[in-house]
DNA sequence: TGTCCGCGAGTTAGCGCTAACTTGACGAAA
DNA sequence: TTTCGTCAAGTTAGCGCTAACTCGCGGACA
């Protein structure tokens, strides 16, 4: 037995042209587009390429052409079901042609920064960022790089390049808006903290604006911040429940908040909407099927990832994105809790 | 104005080379291990890739070194919460090192062969695989790249090579005879489709196994299967519950099935655990907070992820992973509706 | 019959790094 | 002084592909 043999390495393009008789060039080339050879070739090729188990290096590949196929994708966190969404609108539209890169920033700029360098240092053709507020150096870096980029959580006036999502503020403003359409008066607004999250802040802001328009106080004791889940949204109606005057309605903007105040008021056996009126973000099952229902905000998470990854290839293609924002627009879902 | 400033390519280590006034391999082992040159040399190198902008590429380093620094992943579904708390744990410990590749297999053994491929293609170092049943082509595919490989979803007793998980068939036993041994004498067992899906199969396992220890029979008519979602929980209960003679435990082995049957239980106002008890699987805040409070089983997803990665990098770095099988177990969380 | 075009397939020259070897200067040991 | 080890830094030769150009052949057309 040779040595050759027994210290079998993966086999290499050169291989499969050997073994076909054809040129290493028409191995790569019938890889990319099978059509361009005759039939023959074609078989000859792909029986080689079977019998090798050969599989193609991407690398080489890419260093050659000075391009991969990698998208790259960063989240605030992966935990939170809200950015999965989006990630698997992304992924289903990119399929196995695109392999998606995925990091998390930990809610940081420079957890953000850190991760795009590393995504540069892959070479990857196309990056999408859920944040909206970066630091100075990751737009240099970006532009630089002279990829297309996506942004997906909020649609930000300044894109770094092109945006996908909807509008935090107007989404929040529709809200309290309604909440004042049905005579409340006093509401109050919890949200996520808002260092290094332009959506919580946007919703705030959004907030804020509808009690304006209609004439109505701004009171800084109405407006609190919470950690995101269950407990979250109880501490929040804790918190809410203890001022005076009393509160008529509470928005809890993000994550499951309204599910946990919601939760937690009936633990108190508060009625709900009568005495409090609670409503939320982020629709789901769960604040669907709960009792009493949640009436929310919905957001197009998966279609925003879809419309985000689409706006790539199409770009990638080399054909111009335009509009280069696309708002995708939210919905008020009308339920039992307001 | 020369054409080179006007269309400025991306720097490269012989730019940051010549303008420190050193060679390129001086470059390339200052980024690796910045104390093998002295502190002159390196003040002149870092002020060079700062002045330049330089992001090392990768593609080229890992064609000259033949290894890349990915790890990719592949999860049956990313909107899933479960598999995320694994991404997030492996997430954390790869850090940015090592970039995380994601794929999602569509629960298909054809659709995880397909990643697989893909994730070769790219020269990943290492994978995580959730599913431990796989297409034999994957299985040899895997073991031609001779790459280290961790299974995440099953303590299966033939992992392809690594695996760092719980046992799916014990974890449903210990839940069965728990309900056994609170006198429950005709339970109801409920689980996702088992097609391609070893651990719901396991499961239903454990459940047949518990009841035969304790010579009860097993009847068919009690084990269905479901669709993931709150919806499904609420079907399997409404079915159930149209059962003569009547069943008095009911066990939703996945995802949220338990809460979506206490939901409708609620809505039926069915006494828990009175007329009926329920108990289900992944515990989150959600099952803990809903009234009542859910008796589930809790797995170690995110320390799972965790492991799963220490496991890899061991071996990355040239060590040995002593044991290979790793079982993080599983814990009954007791709580109301039991 | 000659010209030219289109098409299948080959040849050449890198892509931007790193492994492995080499060099040269300096100081300690013989 | 000679020898040799040590350490910083350089030189050489690819890694496995693809861009861009080249070649040769057969058919359409004047």
């Amino acid at each position: 037995m040779s040595k050759n043999a027994s210290v079998r390495r993966a086999p290499r393009m050169a291989d499969v042209a050997a073994m076909a008789g054809v040129s290493g060039m028409t191995v790569s080339r019938v890889l990319r587009d099978p059509t361009c050879v005759t039939p023959e070739t074609l078989q000859r090729i792909e029986q080689a390429i079977e019998a090798t188990g050969y599989v193609a290096n991407r690398v080489a590949g890419s260093l050659a052409s000075r391009r991969t196929n990698i998208v790259g994708l960063i989240v605030p966190s992966l935990r939170n079901s809200l950015f999965v969404e989006t990630i698997q609108g992304v992924s289903d539209v990119l399929g196995t042609s695109h392999p998606l890169m995925i990091a998390d920033s930990g809610y940081s700029l420079a957890g953000e920064e850190a991760a795009i360098r590393a995504f540069l240092g892959q070479r990857v053709c196309a990056v999408v960022l859920h944040n909206t507020t970066h630091t100075d150096r990751s737009r240099v870096m970006l532009r630089e790089a002279g990829i297309p980029c996506v942004e997906t959580g909020n649609l930000t006036r300044q894109p770094i390049d092109m945006v996908a999502s909807f509008s935090n503020r107007k989404a929040a403003r529709a809200m309290t808006a309604y909440l004042i359409a049905r005579g409340h008066r006093r509401i109050g607004f919890a949200s996520l903290p808002t260092d290094d999250n332009d959506r919580a802040e946007e919703r705030r802001a959004g907030y804020q604006a509808a009690l304006s328009r209609a004439r109505m106080p701004v009171d800084p004791a109405l407006t609190i911040e919470v950690a995101a889940g269950l407990a979250g949204g109880a501490e929040a109606l804790t918190y809410f429940l203890s001022l005076t005057p009393a509160v008529d309605a509470v928005f809890l903007s993000g994550d499951v908040l309204a599910t946990g105040a919601v939760l937690e008021a009936k633990r108190r056996r508060i009625a709900i909407p009568k005495r409090l009126a609670i409503v939320g973000t982020d629709d789901s099952d769960l604040q669907e099927r709960i009792s009493p229902a949640v009436t929310t905000l919905r957001f197009p998470r998966y279609d925003i990832g879809r419309r985000a990854a689409s706006m790539l290839l199409t770009r990638l293609d080399g054909r111009p994105v335009d509009p280069a924002s696309v708002d995708l627009g939210f919905e008020i879902v009308e339920r039992a809790t307001a």
